[in-house]
DNA sequence: ATCGGCTGTGACAACGTTGTCACGCTACTC
DNA sequence: GAGTAGCGTGACAACGTTGTCACAGCCGAT
């Protein structure tokens, strides 16, 4: 490789001076400037990282340190926001991901690595919204959490704003007319299940509405990011069966959303003329090809991405738990006819 | 940071031993060896990679440029599959994803970038499966092509599959005892189609059939990877209408299928029951959301991260482009009632 | 007893870079 | 015209590690 000594003799200078003019130094003469960069330009020399990071004690490396599976379909948009701002920053991202194998063991050597590599700081994040119990060395490190929380330990962390969403989610069908409202709610044991229930029920009181006289039907159960089990169709005869059916139903997520218009074709009913639909997600394979295009609340991934990786960088981040919106993905289902 | 001097001066040794001692040199008294693995314990010390690269020129980095966006639904597994490869023969994987934007531009500095950190070798992974054109630079460094191929630079690639696969699921529909299979094509500007569509005929063939009396129609057109838009109804119609229509579909994708279920539906038709369906690509919120369980070809992505890692890291693979066989996954909408 | 080799250890240089300091030159001030 | 400030430049050390070499102590062979 060539190194900043061959660039000094052929640029005919010190290789301190060829030091300077690659970081910027004012103190250099416009000339011997010329000299130099023709002479990198030549030679096609680029700084090593090792020996700057030996120097300066910064790599420019942050670490993303993935639980489970985050390049899985809805959470690999963390990873494309965090890369994003990493790089507007001007740092790289290193990867680990821990693919729920051998657990505890297989990340505290992640972060072993990661603290050999002397990366600048550390996202962690989860596949999916959830409680995550971390290991104490990553309190060594500037570290932010994405798409999780930690009840043990103090740390910045992401999350998207399920209740907010659930809310405005019903608030669009409220604004629709409609008046009996369900909720088919995803898995009764993920931490977003309650949350969008609350947020529907917000909307509700502040329309005036009675929670507790509309039908809020477990539609999905299962492992949480693992094996899940929906109960679409069922909950649709129950639902079609009561004295005031709803003229409207609130998806817990996209899947959910997916099999119900499964169910309402069965029925020749469409989603949008008959029903109105709202979901949540924004899965892109699922969202991009219902027809009528799916209303759907979008997890803000990218988003939480980004602010996570800028809120690392531009330092000492409070160690709250901060909620981020999901944006509104507006198709036709939600509408009336 | 301690250093390796710190922890020789904790032991009472010079630091060269405590050197040896880290590098397994066997050439260190059991006591000595003892007294420094101890030291290390105590202070926590971890080498430092950057001194590490300075000498031995190797950064045990493998850099992973992903054009667009690889950490979208379906191909984030391949990154996946290359980190676990890269873990196992520990190395640490430099994530840099260009997300279409600035384009080569981008794609320049990011190899600039990856060379700066000296990375060991770099892998290229392509968001979906297409041809694509690779700076010249990148020949300076042990590179492998993931989900693509050059046509302008040799250079080792793996892609799926496709006519393979095709082939394959065709089989399961004429094992089902099928002899009117139509098939709906995905995007005739994507490399799949004629290759899954060759498939398809191949195993026509195979069976003694006429390829030319099977409907092949295209039911999804606009940008491969960007907006698309699907013409599965009006498919529908078409088949139906025909002398005597077919007993199976091919599914050119899953977003196909999904719209077929769809379809099939609102005719108070079930996929499995009145009409075959298989279909490819094995996108999980579509695949494992559809009731009756969809019969699909996985695309093998994590394997082909998994390979490509392996071809990369055990040397010296030749500049050919191999295929990748799909995996299928069985439902039972490929099943005669 | 002397030699040669083997084992455990340490001194030192080197990797490529940046920080510190000092030097020589020009240009300004009195 | 001497002193002084500042500018451009270079010599040198240092960062943390590994490779090379040397040396001291011990063993068995002569």
């Amino acid at each position: 490789m060539v190194s900043i000594k061959d660039v000094a003799r052929h640029a005919e200078t010190s290789f301190k001076t060829v030091s300077r003019v690659i970081n910027g130094d004012q103190r250099v003469r416009p000339a011997t400037r010329e000299r130099v960069n023709e002479a990198i330009q030549a030679l096609g020399y680029r700084p090593h990282s090792g020996a700057r990071m030996m120097r300066s004690a910064r790599s420019n490396i942050i670490g993303f340190l993935s639980d489970r599976v985050t390049t899985q379909p809805h959470s690999g948009d963390i990873l494309r926001g965090a890369q994003q701002m990493a790089d507007a920053h001007g740092r790289l991202l290193l990867l680990f991901n821990i693919d729920g194998e051998a657990g505890d063991d297989h990340r505290r050597r992640a972060f072993e690595l990661l603290m050999e590599q002397r990366v600048d700081g550390l996202l962690y994040a989860c596949d999916y919204h959830r409680d995550v119990e971390l290991p104490p060395e990553m309190q060594q490190l500037p570290a932010v959490l994405v798409n999780g929380f930690s009840t043990t330990t103090a740390l910045p962390a992401l999350v998207p704003d399920e209740r907010l969403a659930a809310q405005q989610a019903t608030r669009l069908l409220l604004a629709e007319g409609h008046r009996h409202i369900a909720f088919l709610a995803p898995n009764p044991r993920s931490v977003a299940t309650p949350l969008r229930t609350a947020g529907f029920h917000d909307a509700l009181i502040e329309a005036g509405l009675e929670p507790s006289l509309m039908p809020v039907i477990t539609a999905c159960v299962g492992t949480p990011g693992g094996e899940e089990e929906y109960r679409v169709e069922t909950a649709l005869v129950q639902l079609m069966s009561e004295a005031t059916p709803p003229t409207a139903i609130l998806c817990g997520q996209d899947r959910i959303a997916l099999q119900l218009y499964l169910a309402l074709a069965r029925r020749g009913l469409s989603p949008g003329r008959d029903l109105a639909v709202v979901s949540f997600d924004d899965q892109q394979p699922i969202s991009g090809a219902l027809t009528p295009s799916l209303t759907t609340m979008a997890l803000p991934h990218l988003e939480m991405g980004r602010r996570a990786m800028t809120l690392l960088l531009d330092g000492d981040p409070p160690p709250e738990t901060v909620t981020i919106p999901f944006s509104t993905t507006l198709g036709r289902s939600h509408r009336r006819a």
